[in-house]
DNA sequence: TAGTGGTCTAGACCACAAA
DNA sequence: TTGTGGTCTAGACCACTAA
């Protein structure tokens, strides 16, 4: 009933908002279930109540639970989950509207970055990047013309195989260990170019959304991307709190 | 040197976080400055550690310090501060920009709701509310254009004057004491549509983003929003972490 | 080694909701 | 009244940073 191991490395409070999250994905506790009372879960996992209440805490900042003073804590529905703000993923967004997101990559190298993408990055100019043009689309249909800078030196090894298969973010996070700490993105309201245009199957000078995203690990620029999304098919939606 | 009141119906994290929130905005603790270790700072207060670290993390999670394991608290760069998501107010995006923002409220009047705004709005078809349509400029310039919706029974004797002289969002929560607990924002790449255009002084079709705002009380929604900003003064920026 | 934030305990009382 | 989350205390030990 106890599988909070008080000698791992990791923090209690850690280990048991693990354990809550795995009962609310898993479905074993459905949307609006009631969670055992605090008092009652230091008791079930040998913790104190402050540790329990971390525990909470982090939950609820991640969107999981919702409490309400005086009748109890509850599982957040999955709907109101997802509108809080994450990294962008093409892919994920994709599934999330029920339809099938693939990759096609059009352009693939290792460059001496430019000027102005070593300014954006904030790198020398000259060092190495991989830089790389894919066409995302959406149950076959395109959305979205994004090209790609991604730091070489932290990421050997990276393949034009890798990125058709894999969402870059797992890619750069599971196969090398390293963890996103912040993005910046930028959305501005232009037309497609002849050229986008043409791969976008859309008319040129269709309205559409240029994005740029700034990806950190801690102060270091992870990732820089520049993309042209289809205005008919393409919204930014943010929720705020 | 304590201005703590025990007695006060507000939590004693709150008073703390409070008193120290003013230090760094006034700028009595600058940029970087260290703050009073945790400990120095419950015998200042009279309070325990758990009090001042509840206090700390909502001063963390508000952009206004930033924590060194081993090395101490310090003041967070307004710069990073001010990039935390928040409600978009026009008059203080304009503000940050160095910009003087103004409004002409083109057309204002109580009428009851359309379809169409009901179902957006959640209301029964037919009930009263405001709706107006400004142009709003920075620098005399104008730059987007908004035809808003609020729910007219909690706001009676919102008028023409106000809207000229006040952020929408003052008017509300300050005369009628009324908190926006949530907002959901869509941004959408359109063109411009002729009479659009020309308050906009713009050239017809020009690429412009459309967006659109729910303002939420709770689970009441108290504004709709609809707007066309000009493309190539509008971007929007989001920074996640 | 000393100073600092990170984690954790055991227990207390308050405020709100529901029976 | 009982059950629940919200606030708070006093104190302990750990982990990281810097001298």
């Amino acid at each position: 009933m106890a599988p909070i191991d008080k000698n791992s490395k990791l923090p209690l409070y850690y280990q048991l908002s693990d354990l809550i999250k795995e009962k609310i994905e898993t479905g074993e506790w459905p949307e609006h279930h009631k969670l055992p009372p605090e008092r009652e879960l230091c008791q079930m996992y040998g913790v104190s109540r402050a540790t329990v209440r971390q525990a909470m805490q982090e939950l609820e900042v991640n969107g999981y639970i919702y409490k309400e003073h005086g009748r109890g804590t509850f599982v957040k529905p999955l709907k109101i989950r997802q509108d809080l703000l994450r990294f962008y993923s093409f892919t994920e967004e994709m599934k999330k509207l029920g339809k099938v997101p693939s990759s096609r990559v059009i352009d693939f190298c290792v460059e001496k970055c430019s000027e102005k993408v070593a300014k954006k990055m904030e790198l020398q100019p000259g060092e190495n990047v991989y830089k790389f043009t894919r066409l995302r689309l959406a149950d076959e249909e395109p959305m979205m013309l994004e090209t790609t800078y991604v730091l070489y030196e932290p990421f050997p090894g990276i393949t034009r195989e890798k990125l058709e298969n894999t969402p870059l973010y797992n890619v750069l996070t599971q196969e090398f260990g390293v963890s996103f700490t912040m993005a910046e993105e930028r959305f501005v309201p232009v037309l497609t170019r002849e050229n986008e245009a043409e791969l976008l199957q859309n008319l040129p000078r269709s309205p559409s959304m240029m994005i740029e995203r700034l990806t950190y690990n801690h102060n270091r620029i992870v990732e820089y991307t520049v993309g042209i999304a289809r205005g008919d098919k393409f919204e930014y939606r943010v929720v705020l709190k």
